[in-house]
DNA sequence: ACTCAGGTATTAC
DNA sequence: GTAATACCTGAG
């Protein structure tokens, strides 16, 4: 474990807020002097605004530059990618607007996968309450700053782990799915490894399907959000669902069906599919 | 008491 | 293939 510091200068489409409340990652706390103090894989992470650059400290074994490029996805052009999607209508444009300083994360797939399957039917506060307990209970500690902070425990961490265990910890319905689809990943039915090196993003998606917990929205969630980083994909959760019908089918959001909204979004926004998801449903939900 | 929350799995047409 | 229903939990 080392300490290490590193400053992003004036980063363009980058904002702490707009990255860690659009709904993408569950362990990002803000602090009292406004900073953001989050674990990537197996390192403690604070970062800070100072005027137009961001100053980043950090505990781990991981080398600091790099790790903070590949997960703040700092090597995308987004300023390009927003004015391509601005041109497409109002919506985006407004949406973009008030997003601007979005940036889809490079996160841990195995960590992606499990905490999306948490997120089914679940509200924030619990999923994030419910990815602290696991991660405390099984992950290993990291002392930063005077204060204790846990990584999210691997697959193998939580081999032994007994269904009965995770409804103690109050994952609820989802124990079953936590425990078999840990059990998948160790038996190497699936192997994350390969996911990432498999570029054909359908097939993919038919592989993250097969997981227990693991149904379309997760799945998108998945590619998005994870290193797997499919910005092609659309994932419909309640919050698309409602902002599509309004602006784009002006109907009754319960009558249209997702194959619906999914074919509208890839007409539109073609292979940006996932940022523009993004921007809107931030959007719709926080506007 | 009751509804709702980043859906999925199961069962029935 | 598409529709209806149950499902842990805890906050409002």
């Amino acid at each position: 474990m080392k300490e290490q510091q590193y400053i992003i200068k004036n980063p363009k489409c980058f904002n702490l807020k707009d990255i860690f409340t659009c709904g993408q990652c569950f362990r990002w706390e803000e602090n009292e002097d406004k900073s953001y103090t989050g674990i990537v894989k197996e390192n403690v992470i604070n970062i800070k605004k100072q005027g137009n650059d961001y100053v980043i400290k950090s505990v781990g074994n991981d080398e600091i530059e790099k790790l903070v490029i590949d997960y703040f996805d700092l090597n995308r052009d987004y300023k390009a990618l927003q004015e391509k999607l601005s041109k497409i209508d109002e919506n985006m444009e407004k949406s973009i607007k008030y997003g601007q300083g979005i940036r889809l994360l490079n996160q841990d797939l195995w960590e992606t996968l499990i905490s999306f399957i948490i997120s089914a039917n679940n509200n924030i506060p619990r999923i994030q309450k419910i990815i602290k307990r696991l991660s405390k209970n099984f992950g290993k500690k990291i002392i930063f700053e005077n204060n204790e902070y846990y990584t999210f425990p691997t697959a193998q961490e939580l081999k032994d782990v007994s269904i009965e265990k995770y409804r103690e910890l109050g994952l609820g319905f989802r124990d079953k799915r936590i425990y078999e689809t840990t059990q998948i990943i160790l038996e190497n039915k699936v192997n994350l490894q390969e996911l990432e090196n498999n570029p054909n993003t359908l097939e993919v998606r038919e592989i993250l399907l097969t997981l227990p917990g693991v149904g379309p929205k997760v799945a998108d969630c998945i590619l998005l959000f994870s290193d797997l980083k499919r910005l092609e994909v659309f994932p419909i959760d309640v919050w698309v669902n409602r902002v599509m019908n309004e602006l784009y089918i002006h109907g009754d959001e319960n009558k249209i069906s997702k194959k619906q909204i999914e074919q509208i979004a890839k007409e539109k926004f073609g292979n940006l599919a996932g940022l523009a998801q993004q921007y809107l449903f931030y959007w719709r939900r926080d506007s």
